[in-house]
DNA sequence: CCAAAAGTGTTAATTGTACACCCATGA
DNA sequence: TCATGGGTGTACAATTAACACTTTTGG
């Protein structure tokens, strides 16, 4: 078949922003490029889109690679193209960030790709314009969790509240009053409470709770103000 | 310099969803393909991404081209990638959303593109997956519009509270009380009212107002809940 | 028995919603 | 003078925010 002529044609890559959280920190696995220039730099674990595939599978494809997890939250971000942000030649850089349970990710996998966790306070240098599409998923991380019930994707199947609230105070940097946030929480009826306890972080220990899936996917996007409104950050485009 | 070896390189289009308001009902501003397939059936007006300008710069560009516009709120939305969702060959789009002061489209400049305006409720036909596209762009805008104050985007520079308020009932296709309406965007403080009257669609005429520059920039992000709850749509990817 | 973390209730302030009448004017 | 659309206020409901003490239990 014709095709479109006198164009340019133009390498299109997804990046990864592959968030985790460790209880205390928010981290982002980030990979060591093997190839100049920019070599041995830290650098969000990306690829080239193939022939065959969409955005998405290439998005699913690439975590795969990475940290060995499937079915894992990730969700299209934004589409960077300045035409000079990679140095050898033009790449699109269309930007996926995933939030994973930092405790399933698979060590062995990433050997490959030198693979590592940073604290999100302690980043490296990274290359290109990297430091960019980080900044803009926090910011999309903070506007969306703060209205939507999505961080405990970080989390274990089971959980408790105090490790919900600890996701929470850590992305938005600052207390939040626990029995507001879990009245807020448990009226929304999204989270089932287990009989059994998580004894690891306390004596008395803490009830774990699931998600409801059934009220999760009917209702997943419902408004949910765990954020007092003066903590809430601006959209973003 | 070298160049990254064995990788397609790709076809990156953006396309543009421009939307006007008539005063009664939403608009979408669209072309007539000029070429096969699909020849002479309704698309997004869109080109492709020339090798020194971003994708931004692209939107921009062709928004120019078509409307006579600049300075317009331009968004960039969601890139879409299905590896045949155009048969000539694969292209990669990039979906913008602009929205604009209706009133201040050129004729003249369109003629080129056979461009047209469509009843948002009474789209033709259109090529690829252009509807998908206008879908989402919907529903985005819903979302954000209910939150955060942008669809007088769509108007002139100076507006009546009536006229904002046919805006956000077109778009939610909901009645809102005038009252209560009025009240919460005062009380942001991000319009400024005139001393003049529009006296072209009562008798007794409706002041006037514009948006507070400072205000809007330093807080454009502000939440405004001008939308009863029931009303707002679920969130967007 | 005590340190450390989990769990739980009440009140006041703010915000949201429902509702109806008067006003100004051109025709 | 009257039909049309514009402007305004109040009361009740719902949500949010601020606040501190008791419970459990392993060491």
């Amino acid at each position: 078949m014709i095709k479109y002529s006198n164009q340019t044609r133009i390498l299109v890559a997804v990046d990864c922003i592959i968030l985790g959280f460790d209880g205390k920190d928010y981290k982002l696995l980030m990979v060591q490029r093997g190839f100049a220039p920019e070599k041995e730099k830290w650098s969000l674990m990306g690829g080239f889109l193939q022939p065959r595939e969409s955005l998405d599978e290439a998005a699913v494809r690439i975590l795969k690679q990475l940290t060995g997890l499937e079915n894992v939250y990730l969700e299209q971000m934004h589409t960077f193209s300045s035409p000079n942000r990679d140095p050898v030649e033009r790449v699109v850089g269309v930007v996926y960030m995933a939030l994973i349970d930092i405790e399933k990710y698979e060590r062995q996998i990433n050997d490959d790709f030198h693979a590592r966790w940073f604290l999100m306070k302690e980043l490296p240098q990274l290359i290109f314009d990297h430091e960019e599409m980080v900044q803009m998923a926090l910011n999309r991380l903070r506007y969306k969790a703060a209205l939507h019930p999505i961080l405990f994707e970080l989390l274990p199947e089971k959980f408790t509240l105090p490790q919900l609230q600890a996701l929470y105070e850590g992305l938005f940097d600052t207390k939040i009053d626990k029995r507001n946030f879990t009245r807020k929480l448990l009226s929304s009826k999204i989270l089932t409470k287990k009989e059994e306890k998580d004894k690891s972080s306390s004596k008395k220990g803490a009830y774990f709770y699931s998600i409801n899936e059934a009220i999760y996917r009917d209702n997943g996007q419902a408004m949910l103000n765990l954020i007092p409104r003066n903590e809430i950050p601006a959209a973003t485009e």
